[in-house]
DNA sequence: CATAAATGTATCATTATGATACAATAATAC
DNA sequence: GTATTATTGTATCATAATGATACATTTATG
């Protein structure tokens, strides 16, 4: 393979140094909760999509930005949660062999090579609007259950790891169930999302007991398709 | 006043560029939560102690490193709770005014009038082990009631704002008490630590049930001094 | 020694939560 | 058509958590 030249990566003078992003990229399918993982070009390396900062950048639009690219979407729900500084957990080696395996030769003391600050986000997001997208460095970009990652790079498994934690955490206060589902959806298939993220059974009855009484959802007319019972009502969140 | 050299400044070859920390740095006394906060030399202005990352150094020990600067304690509770990255946030002009006030006359595009992210944090510690140490910059570092803060440089304000919700949302996971009081403590002093972060009043005889039935208090002798009324025990917190 | 002030505990009412029961109903099997 | 089956929506009971109140206790003061 030829060698590109460095000057088609990310450039020194738009971004900012040693400052990077990773997304947690939550989606729900097949009652497992799952993310979005890259895998880099010829070096069997999985990464969580991340990125930089542009030096005329918010922060948090930078990471929209990431995630708009990734996803095709516009609009999700996104939640800063943890910043990883450590000097240790950027490694250059692992970056120089992904560089490498895409045909770079990035020069001694390239700034990619840095150390990098990672800012973490969380995003939710329904999984039936996405097409996954991969970045320049890689094969593609996939669905993974929470339970079944592949071997990530670096810290990514601890910031994962976190992400879970604290989606885990917020699911009672915030809207976490309206961005991982359609707009219309079944108590089962809520109470499903709420098992997936907390790794747990709940008890019918007493779930949906909550959920309406919580006053988030109304109702809307009955579903009638497939299924040898009862229709079950369809329920949206308010606001 | 002579000009100061800028090498008297930190330098840029020992630091992450764009990259800062800022500290919410409580303490609890009469009765009020309190908050350190920096006033700088001959401006007239305020702010959260903060300082920036070596190149070799953990995120986490460039903040404890500065938070034995400031308060000669070692082994502070300390919480990361939100990385504050708009671009507006920083003000070069407002950096500029604080150095000149101090004698610096720093060049055009120096690094320290750039636009900086700020990882922020909080602090709880026992007020009366602290002895407050400005910076090279700052005349005084001194406690203010969190409800009475002099106004803040850039978004100081909303990183209290926010380490204030945080803290308050982590009160009853996390062991807050524990770090704000001496090592024995009556439950009235406890309830009203609560009573500070909360900003709200509790039922005496409710709040003494939940802390004993929480079992995270050891109860000592009683404490015999001043005060026309029963002696209350002394508590302590366990582990 | 009576008083005032605050403490430690008990108890009642109310609310929230967990567990169980049961009628209603849509698709399927016959 | 009708019985069957799986699931739904709701009700209800028991238990736990929380809020409100009562009261005896005890220490310094006058």
């Amino acid at each position: 393979m030829k060698e590109k030249n460095s000057k088609d990566l990310p450039a020194l003078e738009c971004h900012i140094p040693h400052l990077a992003y990773d997304s947690v990229i939550f989606g729900y399918h097949d009652s497992e909760l799952h993310i979005l993982i890259l895998e880099y070009h010829n070096s069997g390396l999985y990464a969580l999509p991340g990125g930089f900062v542009k030096r005329d950048e918010n922060l948090d639009d930078a990471v929209k930005r990431g995630l708009t690219e990734r996803t095709g979407l516009r609009e999700v729900y996104l939640e800063q949660f943890s910043t990883f500084g450590k000097v240790n957990r950027s490694k250059g080696r692992v970056m120089k062999k992904i560089l490498e395996a895409n045909g770079y030769a990035p020069e001694q003391g390239h700034w990619l090579l840095d150390r990098f600050i990672s800012v973490a986000y969380y995003a939710l997001l329904d999984h039936s609007k996405v097409t996954p997208v991969p970045d320049a460095l890689s094969d593609s970009m996939n669905w993974y259950p929470v339970d079944g990652l592949p071997p990530l790079i670096m810290d990514h498994k601890d910031i994962v790891k976190k992400a879970v934690e604290v989606l885990r955490q917020n699911l009672d206060k915030k809207l976490v169930g309206s961005n991982l589902l359609p707009p219309k959806f079944t108590m089962r298939a809520l109470q499903q999302v709420y098992e997936a993220i907390l790794g747990e059974k709940l008890t019918r009855t007493n779930f949906q007991r909550k959920i309406l009484s919580a006053d988030m959802v109304v109702r809307h007319e009955k579903q009638f398709l497939g299924g040898a019972h009862k229709a079950p009502y369809l329920y949206s969140f308010k606001s």
